[in-house]
DNA sequence: CAGGTATATACTTATATAGGAATATAAAAA
DNA sequence: TTTTTATATTCCTATATAAGTATATACCTG
């Protein structure tokens, strides 16, 4: 990774409503309506950051019959990693993120559009 | 550190001469000429991009004399630390970093701007 | 005080990006 | 094949910010 990637990287991070999708994300693959929900935004929000963290190779989707899952990148990235460690580390002190882990938990994973297999 | 302060430290952090800035003040505080040498770019931009760092707190100045030092804050920031880490360790990948602190210790700092009063 | 040096700010322009509304696409269901 | 559901894209507008030019400010020296 180079200067220039780096800077990407933060620019992917430098926006609360991604930041809570990586958030999400780190616990495991999610559809695109289930990120809606939790995150309480627009579906068309959600999807633009969603293809901005794609197109700059931080999340990788797949389709599975109507719905797109979403998941963390499998390729290494150090920086990503150890941020989104942080973030799991603030999730105790910021009360959006404890919110949308709690949501995310109190959730119906058993419906078709998320199964289990992340 | 809430979520929206967390967005500002990484708005900070996505700008490559701000990263080069905070890279060469991870070694030690210098004053903006000296910095404007070593990045090779104009007063005006290198103090803006100081200006900006400094109103988000990732860096303090004090005036001495006709120079301005900066360095890195003293207030712990843990996610702030944790990247100028990884900056350090980007350090040997990215011919940029390289470049800036190989030029940072062929500088003579004995001159009266950049103290060793760091 | 006048002049010089170092740095900061104001003003302007260009670009990136956020977000909304409308529409398009893909797959499933009827 | 039409409709429905889930998601993506296009078009538009507003805002943040990057960078340049010119100017202002702060401090020092003589």
């Amino acid at each position: 990774m180079n200067s220039d990637e780096l800077c990407q990287v933060y620019r992917c991070l430098c926006d609360k409503t991604r930041l809570r999708i990586l958030n999400l994300l780190s616990d495991g693959a999610l559809c695109v309506c289930h990120l809606q929900e939790i995150l309480g935004e627009t579906q068309v929000k959600v999807s633009k950051h969603l293809a901005y963290l794609k197109s700059h190779g931080l999340v990788e989707s797949e389709r599975r019959a109507n719905w797109m899952i979403y998941r963390i990148t499998k390729k290494t990235n150090p920086i990503l990693e150890n941020n989104l460690k942080c973030l799991q580390d603030l999730t105790n002190e910021d009360p959006t993120f404890r919110a949308d882990l709690k949501h995310l938990y109190d959730m119906d994973t058993s419906a078709a559009c998320c199964p289990s297999t992340n």
